[in-house]
DNA sequence: CCGAGTGTTCGATGAAAACCATACACTCGC
DNA sequence: GCGAGTGTATGGTTTTCATCGAACACTCGG
């Protein structure tokens, strides 16, 4: 029942348990920021992994979503053969307040 | 007058002008931040590049001083031989609202 | 005008990170 | 119980980045 394609369930961390320097370092990263981003407008639960639109193959992929659960910034449920996400906006914001609202709502530098 | 040991005065770029992505991995290093945390600490223009404690060679230090300036955090300034800085507290956090303040009092993660 | 102090530049090195292609694991519909 | 769809793991390549040592440039005090 709901172990996708993946021996073991994902292993989540904890905003609370994230470095300032890990959190940095998973948003600094154009493709990660765009997954967050993306995210970030859509219904929780409701998007795959594979249904991003970015310029890298599965498993880089694969290895992005794996750093963005490192960092506390998305949490992954298994539904059927898919692995569906979500951004954890609220525990986020509560160990980084202001960080996750910056890197969303920016003016891509002028 | 006023050159200390460079051809040319330092290239600063305005914080306006940054990306956040930039100004993310800017903050994202161990030794950036710990050079950011300092400056903060301390009065505006009185800090030299040398007077920093990071395990870095003066090479590697000139290098992050770089990379800071390109983020719109430092200003740099000549005085006689030595570079003295201060932190773009103001202009960076009307760019970047929160962020600075984020990774100055941060609870180095529990 | 020399020597000490300061910082940048260059070239090279090593480590880290992103990436791909392939192979594997799991689910589900047929 | 296949076969398609989805995601992970592994191994290897490439790129990026932090770092160092050494050479250079500039300032200033004797």
């Amino acid at each position: 029942m709901a172990t996708a394609s993946h021996r073991t369930a994902p292993e989540h961390i904890h905003p609370e348990d994230v470095s300032v320097q890990t959190a940095l370092a998973a948003l600094a990263d154009p493709v990660r920021l765009s997954l967050v981003r993306e995210l970030a407008g859509s219904v929780e639960w409701s998007r795959s992994c594979g249904s991003f639109d970015v310029p890298v193959g599965k498993a880089a992929l694969s290895h992005h979503f794996a750093v963005l659960r490192g960092a506390g910034l998305v949490e992954q449920r298994d539904e059927g053969p898919r692995r569906v996400n979500r951004l954890r906006r609220a525990e986020f914001e509560a160990r980084f307040p202001g960080l996750l609202e910056l890197v969303l709502r920016d003016d891509p530098a002028v």
